[in-house]
DNA sequence: CAAAAACCATAAGCTTGGCCTATGGAGTTG
DNA sequence: CAACTCCATAGGCCAAGCTTATGGTTTTTG
């Protein structure tokens, strides 16, 4: 039984004539009473009694057709969603990634895909980039962010953008006279930043030896974000990426650190996952929001 | 989306190549390979991944598998249902039969049924006429027998027999050296018949008439079958349908009544309801169990 | 009571879906 | 590097599904 011979079916059914069914299905009532008649033949029973010009269905017809009804809703239904997919009208688009790009790129990307898209669900995950990975791999998020370029073969990460470091001094710091900081203006200074063995401490190491100064982070931590209270709280200065909005937080005076290190931005994809039409619209907008937040950036730089 | 497309896609998902899938439909691979091919190009958007000649599912895919594989499984389930009902391997069919023929034919008829369609339900309703007419009209009942063919018109009455009358004499009654009785010899003796303004009732006053007797039954019952007790009780002697199996109870001698009138037996169907085709093949079995019992009756007699 | 209307079926013709066999290109494996 | 596996394309066939045109029945209506 093909799926029209099933809505012809139970069209008839609802419209208790083969005109009225025709109407129904917007074809014309001789190509329903063709295909009605095919489908009797083709069953080995007749579904319904001609009798005076009329229909009346046989027990048969009654037997099968609340099976037929559902079938013919489901697949309705079916053809509904699939309709919303191709218009990206529904699914779930989920993202990753780390927190300066969850603060700073992610809303933004997020308001103009919401725009185009009301109905798609949105979900953001802000977390480490072993996390992210991680969730990439098992397909958990379909679309990562991340502040590396550095990763596994599995992973594929395009690099959209660059920030460098800021500097971030308590609000009443000396320093903050200065609209740029370098490296040097930092040696002795109590320092707040990555831990070992991570890619910005070793960038960050790596240019301060290029630059013949030394520097001695006294408080490491883990996540960018995680610097805030302690610069608050005037334990230090934090040496972050730049790409965070740091002005958002009290109490915080930002300064860029020239001759500093970059930071890649990178969209992370699985590459054994294939990404969904709506994945794919999300990954653009994500394009577009970093380089309008980068351009801002430089504007206010 | 096509039922075909619909099982396609689920033999893809489930085989995981197209070949394997094309096996599994026992159809070549190119065709499948088209029909995926088509699909995707009606939906609008990719179902799989070809990568290094293999597929790989896309999130839309995952998305709708669930409910393409619940509708496919649904689709085969109607097939199966629907091949059942042509070759008569399933249904219901209820016969509803006032008390003679429920016993004397039905069972013949429900055992050759039984024999040739042996996943079909039977159901035997014994019942007086009037609610076998109401069963017909309902549709509770698809066949009905009965010994009257007088009936609605919107109630059809096919005569397959007749039968004629029964003398139920108690066990040593004096009448039991006689092997057929008239009517004249139970003039003057207690009857237990048929009560008033019935069809048998008026039958036998009719042909007690015509033959210038005068009978006067001193008891009446509704349902002959209901006689039995008062003849093997002594209260007289009953006249009654000669179809039931009397020769089943002991403490009766049975004699046919010579000259007596006959009972059509009659197979009544709904004018406004059609018959399925087990209704059909039990009609058949009805009109054939009730010509072998005929001719048994005759060769007894 | 006859004309109009409603209903279903058939005919002829067209487009597309679904299937075949044959073949080729791309990737994996012994 | 050759054999194997996998998917896609080409060309051809038949049946499904749709159209318009038309005719036969039965019911409704003026």
């Amino acid at each position: 039984m093909r799926a029209r011979q099933l809505e012809v079916f139970v069209a008839v059914m609802r419209a208790g004539t083969v005109t009225a069914a025709a109407r129904m299905l917007n074809i014309s009532q001789p190509a329903l009473s063709q295909i009605l008649l095919h489908t009797e033949d083709e069953l080995g029973f007749t579904l319904f009694e001609r009798v005076k010009g009329r229909l009346r269905p046989t027990p048969e017809a009654l037997e099968i057709f609340a099976d037929a009804e559902r079938l013919s809703a489901g697949l309705d239904g079916l053809r509904r969603k699939t309709t919303d997919l191709r218009l990206g009208r529904t699914g779930l688009v989920r993202v990753a990634a780390s927190p300066p790009p969850a603060m700073a790129i992610l809303p933004r990307a997020f308001t103009a895909f919401r725009a185009q898209h009301p109905d798609i669900l949105l979900r953001s995950h802000s977390a480490p980039i072993a996390a992210i990975v991680d969730m990439l791999r098992a397909g958990d998020a379909s679309l990562g962010v991340a502040m590396d370029d550095r990763l596994p073969p599995d992973i594929e990460a395009e690099v959209i953008g660059s920030v460098g470091f800021a500097c971030l001094l308590p609000a009443e710091h000396a320093l903050r006279r200065k609209t740029e900081l370098t490296l040097a203006d930092l040696v002795g200074l109590e320092l707040i930043s990555y831990r070992g063995n991570t890619r910005p401490a070793d960038e960050l190491a790596h240019a301060a030896r290029a630059q013949g100064v030394t520097l001695s982070p006294s408080l490491e931590i883990d996540v960018s974000i995680s610097a805030v209270g302690f610069v608050q709280a005037g334990m230090g200065i934090g040496l972050v990426d730049a790409l965070l909005p740091w002005h958002q937080f009290a109490g915080l005076a930002v300064r860029r650190l020239a001759n500093g290190p970059e930071f890649p931005i990178a969209l992370l994809t699985s590459r054994t996952r294939a990404l969904s039409l709506a994945d794919e619209m999300m990954r653009d907008q994500i394009r577009a929001a970093c380089a309008a937040v980068l351009s801002e950036y430089r504007v206010r730089a």
